[in-house]
DNA sequence: TAAAAATAGGATAAAATTATCCGAATAATT
DNA sequence: AATTATTCGGATAATTTTATCCTATTTTTA
């Protein structure tokens, strides 16, 4: 459904957003260790989501990434998405016709409508602040 | 959201189930040629398809892809999805982890699961006759 | 029986995605 | 000012997906 990279970097900013509550920054090392993925490629990732304005990177010493505490509540899943997947999974044709619409549908455009806007509603109303919170009480994991 | 060789995969069984309701049997060129698909790729996915009996290759002089006409209403889109690109996509977790179920939910888990749930089930409930009854009456089509 | 028309399938290549490595830049601390 | 802890970003590699090529095999027809 989602690329790996859109996997971690979901992931990722969960976690950032769960610091960032607290105050603290977290470094790409920890990062990776804590949603499991490989750390450069993880870097990659967060370099594009930093520089869409998701989060923010910090160089040096104390550096690290952090998000906005005001922002993280505003901070929807439809974006990070977006970022690093582009938006053709809601808004691209099921079948990959360079144009598909109501006018001119695919074989299964009718019946993908719904899922597919159920999806992009998920996304655009799901924010990072109830995901962390899963975390933060224990009702949801990053890993295993 | 599907691989490219699953749309393939769903774009010929259209155009191959279409034919066969008229006894007719098509070529791999005359597929790809409907489809907009590469040639020989496009035959692997028909290779996969035929071995999991979702359609029938004859091969020699006059041979070429049918489908049983009376078992044209009775294929579900699941099924050639499922031969092509396995069941990850409603069942997979959408975060990639290993477990994510009721008792360990990834956080994304519970906002995903309608979605999946009506993917799953248009999947298992649309079957190769209305679609190609579609492309017949000129309601949908194969390209561009 | 030979030729022609097809698919089958193995080998290979191209492209995209995922992953790794390393030096440069930046910022805090000593 | 030097050292250390970081991210940045370019180059490269591995893997997966997509695509191509070529020969073998099968079947029909002349």
């Amino acid at each position: 459904m989602f690329s790996k990279a859109c996997e971690y970097g979901i992931k990722a900013s969960i976690f950032i957003a769960l610091n960032s509550y607290e105050g603290k920054r977290v470094s790409l090392k920890a990062i990776a260790k804590e949603i499991n993925s490989p750390e450069a490629f993880t870097a990659k990732i967060l370099q594009d989501l930093a520089r869409h304005s998701i989060i923010n990177s910090v160089k040096g010493a104390h550096g690290g990434f952090e998000i906005d505490k005001y922002a993280i509540s505003s901070i929807k899943l439809s974006q990070i998405v977006n970022a690093i997947d582009g938006d053709s999974i809601y808004k691209g044709c099921g079948l990959g016709l360079h144009t598909c619409d109501e006018d001119h549908p695919c074989p299964v455009h009718d019946k993908f409508k719904s899922v597919r806007e159920e999806l992009k509603d998920m996304l655009e109303k799901t924010n990072l602040e109830e995901l962390a919170l899963d975390i933060k009480s224990g009702v949801a994991f990053l890993r295993t």
